[in-house]
DNA sequence: AGGAATATGAGACTTTAGTCACAGTATAAA
DNA sequence: TTTATACTGTGACTAAAGTCTCATATTCCT
């Protein structure tokens, strides 16, 4: 159907990348592990038990840390960095379910259910990651219902934002799709400019189409007036009309 | 875009259904909570404390159980009949994610984050479930922490599954999708024969497309010798090509 | 500064999906 | 048995998405 994009991918094949070392091993202070979003409320005690199990990675930009389909579950959190989340398709194409920033995790779902990994994880920036393995994260677990508990509300809110992926696949045309990925973004940086941190390319990654759609769309937007864009961001011009192209 | 397919969701308005009464405040035996699929490994006394706090709801066929975006958070879980779990779309149309049996729950998702149901629940025929809330769901699972486990891993399992149909979604066509459904129902009922209990029209719900392109698609695999089919069954002729057709 | 790699703009074309209209067929209710 | 109500089959048409190909612009490296 369509030709592999190779450009983030081709570099690692498809065998995950080794950590650079001289983290390996460091402890995690409690500060860190609070960080975590959904951490955040959790007594020093489970912070502690959190920390103590955790293990620091550290991976250069653009290298795989986790391949879908692969056995390896652990939960991962990332300290300092992006993470791109993303499946992997047959055809070639990548699809991006999420960027993950600093204080949030991935891999949650294999690591919580013990399954495979449900998709591939990719740095977009030099990262450093803490890694817990499924074992360690169900003693402790059991140890402390309040993390039990803070685990489930995180994997079910993740479910939720998966629902919402699948209604904007299926309920969205492209055009539509890319009006709510600007509106997430400028609420993401709370202003009316999104910065371009995003290629026509990436995003199409995160849109489930390819460039050139994107490239019309952005400029059909742009003809109708409700945003202006360059090559460094993209301006929100009539947030209402946008809007509306997000709702249909 | 489309117009409503009113035939389901029609009679109920947008309103949920008010259950039958007979057997409301029934106490659930043991036996039926065991029969949960991951409520099965745990010691009779969380059954019985799961059992207190149930309450059994009976529906006639075609009512809607609960409606998407709206706060009454309740697991439930079904002991007789067939629930179709779905999301309305803003133009009509509605995608079905799936079709909840005897020992399987839904609406997880919204228990346990406590946030709006995710989806609408409508029942496919007369069917009997049980209801608990969140709240006493939270506090079990602070009590019992083999409870809090088993719905982490139901939890993620759930969202698992959802990255499968946004796979789905976004990497195959409609041919590829509809040879998809019919290898995993061939499978659930470990035959080549897919009893036709649905229909082109729910096919197409579940395939994120409409009735004809179902149809189109039956009769191209059809004429390929791929599968046969008349009103009442759908045969698979030939798996092997049939999952090559799944693949792309 | 020069060149390589990357990113974008844009038109022409193909394919896939969705819409519309209507005829035929099975099923269930009267 | 008749009649109404789903389902299904099919073709013609429209719209959306994706493909292919080039030209042009930008950024990064050395």
């Amino acid at each position: 159907m369509r030709v592999a994009h190779t450009r983030q991918i081709a570099p690692m094949a498809s065998k995950s990348f080794a950590p650079l070392t001289d983290q390996i091993g460091r402890t995690a202070p409690n500060v860190i592990v609070r960080r975590v979003i959904y951490f955040q409320d959790q007594s020093d005690e489970v912070l502690a038990a959190l920390a103590a199990v955790a293990v620091c990675l550290q991976y250069p930009a653009a290298v795989m840390i986790m391949m879908q389909d692969e056995p390896a579950t652990s939960l991962y959190y990332v300290e300092k960095g992006e993470v791109k989340i993303s499946r992997l398709l047959r055809d070639g194409r990548e699809h991006v379910f999420h960027i993950v920033r600093a204080g949030e995790t991935f891999n949650d779902v294999a690591a919580l259910d013990g399954g495979l990994n449900p998709a591939t994880a990719i740095t977009r920036t030099d990262v450093v990651v803490w890694r817990i393995s499924r074992c360690d994260l169900q003693r402790l677990a059991s140890l402390y219902p309040s993390l039990a508990w803070a685990l489930i509300e995180s994997i079910a809110r993740r479910a939720r934002h998966l629902v919402g992926v699948v209604e904007n696949l299926a309920g969205r045309n492209v055009r539509g799709r890319l009006a709510h990925l600007l509106l997430a973004e400028a609420r993401r940086y709370e202003t009316t400019a999104v910065p371009r941190m995003l290629t026509q390319e990436e995003m199409a990654s995160r849109l489930g189409t390819v460039r050139e759609m994107v490239g019309r769309a952005l400029r059909g937007l742009a003809a109708d007036g409700i945003i202006k864009f360059d090559r460094h961001r993209i301006m929100i011009l009539d947030s209402d009309r946008l809007e509306k192209e997000a709702e249909v």
